[in-house]
DNA sequence: AAGCAACCTGAGTTCAGTTCAGTTTGACTG
DNA sequence: CAGTCAAACTGAACTGAACTCAGGTTGCTT
């Protein structure tokens, strides 16, 4: 699986840009993008701040990297789920489950790319910066793609009622991704029961 | 119908916190919380930007505020909505039609709302800031209550499937006010046609 | 061992949010 | 209608986190 990772193996043997990102990750997705002093995270790293600007142009280049990161993941771990199912309820049930199969840092990942996705919305003022924000929009677009093309592909199939696919697909991505905002591994119920859950949820909302 | 108003007519005639958070609600849900200053705020009201800290002790408590308020009207408008209907299907439509009869104001504090709920997550340092704060916590936990309780209802009542009623209803509040994130009232889609679509798809998840 | 690019640093700057030390306004009282 | 008081307001100064600058260090390459 060629997923996006975090560490770049393209990265020189000195680089520090993986282990910032780690480190941005977990404090981001701990405390929140706001709440955490772009310092700890130099900290964190054992650098001093201003190295930081070695790697990042700025805080919000660093975040906007952390996001289209998670996208790029999201839409490729999409793509590997559904590119050999052919029976459109048994698609649809691989696009939600793989949604769901998520490491803890990715989970982190996801809850900064959903409390931050407003970010995406208006241009930024440095160039690096707009550049990343560029092409997390573009692949928020495509990951919508992904969902509205998997449901009219089961609608032309007469597996699905015919709806608006695209507006279906926003509320299905809607629900799922609504996970992140109040999920906690160390919470009451299992990710696995949620997925199952969801799973289901998606199921009747898109094929009865 | 008792709503939580912006303008409240307890304060003194005198009292600009009422344009104040109008003004808010309309920045912070056009540009963002971040990407609004605090002291534009004060420009749009027509006072000097230390005259807010009259009304506020911070950007953050108007911010609190604004997402306090917004919270009660939610709940209150739901309570309104469902507190007549018997049919827990018919309940389960009021519930949903009513999360989409707002107005353009309205849309933007659930914007705001949406956009900042991490805020709620940590405490705040300042006393009256901490107190919305909690408020709107528990406020949450309200309007959480209300779907789960209305989803109660129906399972009881053998109108719904039984399934766990507070993970479900947390993936049916998820996928309404999902809807936010993206929703423009300049976009293609009318907004009758997509609260229409979100209501067939909670009545399939839940009642199917 | 010289060169050089990647990597790093301490000191200083900026700017939005905030505090301070009062001043103005206007309703109400005697 | 002068005096009082709280609500409403202000300009100047302060704060802290993000960021810039002007160099210094490291270690790989030739």
């Amino acid at each position: 699986m060629a997923r996006a990772r975090i560490v770049d193996p393209e990265e020189g043997p000195r680089s520090k840009r993986g282990a910032i990102l780690v480190a941005a990750v977990e404090r981001f997705g701990e405390d929140g993008y706001e709440n955490t002093k772009w310092s700890e995270v130099a900290d964190r790293v054992g650098i001093g701040q201003t190295a930081l600007y070695h790697y990042f142009e700025s805080k919000a280049h660093c975040l906007l990297t952390i996001m289209r990161l998670e996208l790029q993941r999201s839409h490729d771990q999409f793509v590997e789920a559904t590119k050999d199912e052919t029976e459109p309820v048994e698609e649809l049930r691989a696009a939600v489950r793989t949604a769901f199969a998520v490491t803890e840092q990715e989970i982190r990942q996801m809850r900064i790319l959903q409390a931050n996705m407003s970010l995406l919305a208006t241009p930024r003022k440095s160039k690096r910066e707009e550049t990343e924000r560029v092409a997390a929009r573009q692949l928020v677009q495509m990951v919508e793609r992904d969902w509205t093309n998997l449901l009219m592909r089961g609608m032309s199939k007469g597996a699905y009622p015919v709806r608006d696919a695209h507006t279906l697909g926003l509320a299905v991505l809607g629900m799922i991704v609504s996970v992140w905002r109040w999920y906690r591994p160390s919470g009451a119920i299992p990710l696995s029961e949620i997925s199952e859950m969801i799973e289901g949820c998606v199921v009747r909302m898109v094929a009865e």
